[in-house]
DNA sequence: TCGTGTGAATCACTTCACAGCT
DNA sequence: AGCTGTGAAGTGATTCACACGA
C-alpha cells in the first residue's frame, strides 16, 4: 500500500500545495485549476499536475481540482495527519528556541522530551517539560512514543546523540547541527543547515555586485 | 569576475567542505583526498572532485588537496569572509528564538536589528537590541548597513515584510515563514520549511510501516 | 601507483505539447 | 472552450571510467 514511488522533488512540494489547499478550504474555495495553485505555492501548472498525477486523478477536465478531495488525498500518502511525537536534543540555544515554538506543535509534531548532557540543565523545566539526561533517552522514548528526533547540539555532540537516538529506536531524525552525521539504512536523516542558507545568499550577494 | 557559472547544487555543497577542511586544517592536518573530503561531508568522491573542478584545478594527482589552499579557494568563491549584518522581523516565538542564536553571528551574520509591529513588543529590548516598528525600517537599515533579511513572522504577514524589506534596499532573504513569496528578480529569497521537512520525515515513517 | 580532472553515459526532474474528458 | 493527464523532449545534476600528471 501507498507505494507510488514519488520522487523526493514532488514530495516536498506536495507538502506546500496542501497548505495552500487547507487555506483554500478555509475561505470557501472549493474548486481550484493547476494554474491557480502553481500561483499561490511559487511553482508552475504542469508541474502541479505531474506532481497531482502522482496521486492518482483526482482532478476534472475543464473544471479543476476539489480542495477537500485533494487535501484529503495528498493526506494519505503523507501518512495521515496523525500526530507524531518528537524529543528534542540539545538545549542550547537554538534548542530552548525551538522547544518554545508553536510550529512543531501545529503541525503535527509536538515536543514531548527535552534531553541534555549538562548537569546545569538537566533537571530544568522548559515550557512545562522537564530536561532529562542522555542516558534517560531510551525510557523517555519509550514512555511518551516519540517516533522522531530532533538534534540541536553542538557539532560535535550530534553523532553521539544521533547514535543514542537511533539505539532508542527512532528512525526519523531532524538534524539542526552543522555536521554530517552517520546512520544505518533504515534511519531517515534530514538537515537544517542554517549556516549553509546563509552562506549561499552571501554568495549571491556577492556575485550581484560583478554584473 | 567570480564569474564560474557554479550549479546551485555544487554551491551548497562547498559550504560543507569548507567547514569539514577548517576542522580539518584545524587538527594540522594539511592535504585531503576527494575519498576523504566526500567521507567527512557526506558526499561521494565523484561529486567532490567534480564540485571542486568548478574552481579551478587546485588538486595535486596522486596526492589530493591542500587543506589550506582549498579553503581560500572556497572561500574567495563564497564571497569572503566580510561579515554581512543582518535584521530579522517577527519577534514571535521563531524569531526570539533565533535572535539570540549565535550561530548567525559565527558565520558571519551578525542580528544588528529587530522589527515586529505588535505595540506590545516594539521597545522591548532583546540580547541588547531594542525592537522597532516595521515603519523604521529603512532608517534601521541605512544606520546598521544591513544586508540580509531573516523573516520570522507568521505567514499571512510575510508578503508584507519581505516587500518593505526589498523597499528598504535588502535583496537577501531567509524567509522562515510557511508561504512563498513573491520578488523583484534581482532579490535572492531561500526558504527555510521546518513544517516540511517534518512532513517529509513523517512521509518516510509512514512508508516504512509497509514494506 | 595513486588520485585528480574531465568527457561521456546515466539518471532525475522539468517543461512541452496535445489527446481526451466535461 | 477549458483544463486535466501524460507521453515525449529537454535540461541539469550525478556517476562512470579512464587518460594523465606527480
Amino acid at each position: 500500500m501507498s507505494n507510488l514511488n514519488l520522487p523526493e522533488a514532488a514530495l516536498s512540494r506536495l507538502t506546500v500545495y496542501q497548505r495552500a489547499l487547507v487555506e483554500l478550504n478555509d475561505s470557501g474555495i472549493k474548486t481550484v485549476s493547476s494554474r491557480e495553485l502553481a500561483e499561490i505555492s511559487g511553482s508552475n501548472e504542469s508541474k502541479v499536475r505531474k506532481d497531482l498525477s502522482y496521486l492518482g486523478s483526482y482532478g476534472t477536465r475543464g473544471v479543476g481540482y476539489e480542495t477537500e478531495r485533494l487535501i484529503k488525498e495528498i493526506g494519505v500518502v503523507l501518512g495521515g495527519s496523525q500526530p507524531r511525537p518528537a524529543v528534542l536534543v540539545g538545549i542550547g540555544n537554538l534548542g530552548r528556541a525551538l522547544s518554545q515554538y508553536e510550529g512543531f506543535q501545529v503541525s503535527g509534531f509536538p515536543i514531548v522530551g527535552l534531553v541534555d548532557t549538562d548537569p546545569n540543565v538537566v533537571g530544568e523545566t522548559i515550557n512545562g517539560l522537564k530536561v532529562k539526561n542522555l542516558d534517560q533517552l531510551e525510557e523517555l522514548v519509550f514512555q511518551t512514543s516519540a517516533v522522531l528526533g530532533i538534534v540541536t547540539t553542538p557539532a560535535a555532540a550530534a553523532q553521539e546523540v544521533v547514535d543514542c537516538l537511533v539505539e532508542a529506536g527512532i528512525r526519523s531524525i531532524l538534524n539542526f547541527a552543522p555536521v554530517v552525521v552517520d546512520v544505518v539504512e533504515e534511519v531517515e536523516v534530514r538537515k537544517v543547515d542554517l549556516a549553509t542558507e546563509l552562506q549561499i545568499l552571501g554568495y549571491y550577494d556577492h556575485l550581484r555586485k560583478f554584473d
